[in-house]
Parts: C-alpha cells; sequence; structure tokens
DNA sequence: AAACATTTAATTGTCTGACAAATCGAACCG
DNA sequence: CGGTTCGATTTGTCAGACAATTAAATGTTT
C-alpha cells in the first residue's frame, strides 16, 4: 500500500514536501530501510518537478534521514539513526549555539559539569578496565611537558568522554557528547600554565582513582573541584585582560 | 575580502560546498547575518549549476544554518542559532534516536533521570516563583480525573521541563530537552492506572516542595523513587504482555 | 516639497529537458 | 559454470527559462 502524505499550505514547497516525508518517517508510515519512490514518481506523486523534489530529499539528507543510492536499484532509503551521527549533529548543533548566542563561561561550564556529575554514579558501577585505561592514558598525556594549548584541551576532552561513556548508557553518551566536545572551542582561549596544568592532572587522577576504587561520592567531590578551578581559571583570565586593556593591575 | 572555502574532493558535489560553506560559518569566517553571494555568484565561484547551489543552501536551510529571502536585497543569510530552533532540533533527533534504534525503557529512563538529577541543585537553589507555580500546575492537571493517558505523559513532560528550567541554565534546558521530550512515545505506551497517577502526583508533590523549600537533596530522592517507580511501572507493562501473548499467568 | 504610484532590477523559487554516471540484472558467450 | 556485455533504472549535474517577490529608483500628482 503506498504512503500517503499531508501537506501543508504555506512556504516553499521543497520545505513542504520535506515536511511532509519527515513526518511520515517520525509517525513510521516510513519504516528503516525502506525505499521511497523514485524522483520521478515523488514528483508526479506531489505534482512538484523533479529539481523541487530534490531540494526536499536534501533536506533531509542534511538531518541523516535518508541516503540515497545511485545506480538501478538505487533510491532514497530510510536511514537508521546511528549514534554515531546522532553524536555528530548533537555536537554541531552544540557548538553553534555556544559560539553564536556568547554563551558566557561560566553557564557552559556549569552545565557542563552538571552533566557529567550525573555521569559519576553509573560510572562509578558500570566503568571497565577499557574506560579506566583511556582515562589513565588521557591523564599521562596531559602531564607530558611540551604538550601545546590545543592538544592539552583536546585530551582534556578525550578524558571527560571517556568518563561519559564509563558510564555504559548510551543515551547518556549521546546526550553528553555536545556538552563535552562544545566546550573545547571556549577552553582553547585558556592559557594552561605547567601549575595549572599539575592541578587538573591531578584532578583527574583523583576522579580516575575514585572511579576505580568505585567511591562515587569521592569522584563526584573531585569533579566539583575541577569545575570550581576551570571556572576560577577563566575568571583569572578575563581579570588580566581587563586590566590589560584597561587600567593597571591593582596588585 | 571575499570569504574563501576549501573543497573535499569525494562525494557529490552540493555535500562538498554545503560543508565547506558549514565549516566557512563555524569557523567564523562567515558571521551571524552575514549575506552569502548570490546563487549565480556561489555557483561561478564553485563552478556547478545554480540547482546544485540550490541543493547545498536547502542542506544548510534544514539545519537552521542559514535563511533564505526572496526579493532584490534577498538572498541567503547566515542564521543565529536561537535556542528554541535548537531545542527543536535536538527533540527531532532524540526521538528518532529512541524509536530507531529500539533503545530499551530502562536505558532511556535512566538516562533521563541521571540527567534530570543533575539539575535539582542548580534547581534548589535559583527556583523562581513561576517555575513552581508551573510545576504545581502541572500536578493539579495530573490529578483531575478524567485525564487521557496522552494527556498525562504531556503533563508529566512539562512538569519536568519546568523543574529543568527552574535550573535557570539555558545551556542545561537545551541538553535536556531532548532527553525528557523523547520520552513521551515511550511513556505513551503505558497506561496508567489511578492509583499509579497517585503515586506520581505524590511524587511530583514531594519534588515541588523540596524545591521550594531549597533542599536539593530531598528533591533527588523523590525523583529516584519516581525514576524507580517509573522503571517498575514498564517493566509491569512488559510482564503482563509477555503472559497475555505467552503462558497463562502465573498468580 | 512631500506623498503616492509605477517601473525596474535583483534574487530566489520552480519548471522543462537533457545528458552523465553509477549500478544492478539479465542475456549472451566462452 | 563463469565471465562479459548490454540495457534498464535511478540519481547527479547541467543549461536555460519563466514566475514570484521584494526593495529601491523613478516618475507623478497634490
Amino acid at each position: 500500500m503506498p504512503v500517503t502524505y499531508d501537506l501543508n499550505t504555506e512556504g516553499e514547497l521543497s520545505a513542504q514536501i520535506a515536511a511532509a516525508i519527515r513526518d511520515a518517517i517520525v509517525a513510521g508510515r516510513l519504516i528503516v530501510d525502506e525505499r521511497l519512490p523514485s524522483e520521478a514518481e515523488l514528483a508526479e506523486q506531489f505534482e512538484v518537478s523533479r529539481p523541487t523534489v530534490r531540494e526536499a530529499l536534501k533536506r533531509l539528507a542534511a538531518q541523516n534521514l535518508i541516503r540515497t543510492q545511485r545506480g538501478a536499484t538505487g533510491g532514497a532509503f530510510v536511514n537508521r539513526l546511528r549514534y554515531e551521527d546522532a553524536y555528530g549533529q548533537q555536537i554541531t548543533t552544540s557548538t553553534l549555539l555556544l559560539s553564536m548566542n556568547e554563551v558566557d563561561f561560566d553557564t557552559a561550564c556549569e552545565a557542563r559539569y552538571a552533566l557529567e556529575r550525573a555521569c559519576v554514579p553509573l560510572a562509578a558501577l558500570r566503568r571497565g578496565a577499557d574506560h579506566l585505561a583511556a582515562m589513565r592514558a588521557e591523564i599521562h598525556r596531559q602531564a607530558q611537558p611540551g604538550l601545546s594549548d590545543e592538544s592539552f584541551c583536546a585530551s582534556d576532552v578525550a578524558f571527560h568522554r571517556a568518563l561519559v561513556d564509563a558510564a555504559g548508557n548510551p543515551v547518556l553518551s549521546y546526550h553528553l557528547a555536545g556538552a563535552v566536545e562544545a566546550m573545547q572551542p571556549l577552553m582553547n582561549m585558556i592559557t594552561f600554565t605547567a601549575r595549572s596544568r599539575q592541578r587538573i592532572v591531578d584532578l583527574h587522577t583523583a576522579i580516575a582513582d575514585a572511579l576505580e576504587a568505585g567511591e562515587a561520592s569521592r569522584a563526584e567531590m573531585a569533579l566539583a573541584d575541577l569545575a570550581a578551578y576551570t571556572v576560577a581559571l577563566a575568571r583569572d583570565l578575563r581579570a588580566r585582560r581587563a586590566t590589560r586593556h584597561g587600567a593597571a593591575p591593582a596588585g
């Protein structure tokens, strides 16, 4: 039985068509791996030209809702939304949201550490050897002397992703991917001294140790310390910038 | 100075062009409200036809990265990603992720309550009169007798969104929008008896009371109870279904 | 001079028709 | 039986055209 679509009557045709097909997917009238009619058939059904149909399909492809294949048995197929793809969308959306709305560092940081804290009890319960090893490896990297600030930040992100993944809940990992990754551009604006790096490494070690021991509350405390320290670092940076660009330092 | 774009050399042209422009936006080479060259100019720059450019632009429009306007001073403009739009994308992505990957109820539920728990301390600190009023209003609605299961679920979602918003952190609200809303389809499969509704209303009340009193730990406990009860409800439902479709009930 | 109406130019939205590229299946041949 | 060729189908891209929309320039009237 052919799938039927409901069209709105406002806005561009390609947007209407895309919305109609998307609704059909979300509502389950089009199921995973099902093939949509060919572009020519869709054009006929919707009574539009093929380019218009194509623009609609590209909209859906941009959201990973469909994939297209050329050739005789090709066409557009409903995509199973994979965790990986969802991660990616999550990260770009979060990054843009932060960068384009001038979200202040404290707010973003607060959100991130609040969310990570939610993972700690589960991570303490389920952390596997692989997750612990990943965390240790990143800690080791962070302690290396000649590391650039950028690499340090990247390793920081990797550490926290390992922490999140240690909770063993893919839905949780998905939701936190954006929160953790989107902070990287903001963190990259900080210059880490040898002393501040050491402090961070110590706190990371404390977190890993606590998780390995299965002590959630100790890990939460270390995480809270880390959050406070990160906010303080950013605050210092802002203060230094303000004095440099404004009046002379008070001290 | 004209913005320059880097092209990959694999995949479809429209995807390459979309990626190039998206990168330019993410990297800040194209700033908010800046106008892109006209489709004809883009076609010239990228040495492709206008339909190809248009497909690329539609991909970006689908992600709310640009908006287009017709007319003399029209064109494609870089969009400021608004929280609202980000919420929407987050919700549809999360919903699809859950529905298409057969995520079991327990996993999704665990993730949701873990994330909500992260909001509680902040909500206890900052909850405003409006948030509390919204929560009370939803509790009141949930206690009404003739309410359909669907409306009950919708009200449940509204209650939890109010809880999340009470934390007063828009970034946190954004991240949790998906987690809370995407549960609704799963919750809708549950039939709520009068007794289970009463239990949920009681727990919601306990949460609201605790937040009003600023007692985070009490609210966290009530939330944990609610999580456990929800999981138990779903488990009961599964068990009943299994007996109905399989062997006779044991009791 | 000011207010209003008209024209004009620029730009996106859509259509038509065509061809290229990829891909599968079937017919064909060794 | 295995490999090859050919044809059919479908998406990807192109070229050119016209419609719809919008803002600015222009002209007209008061």
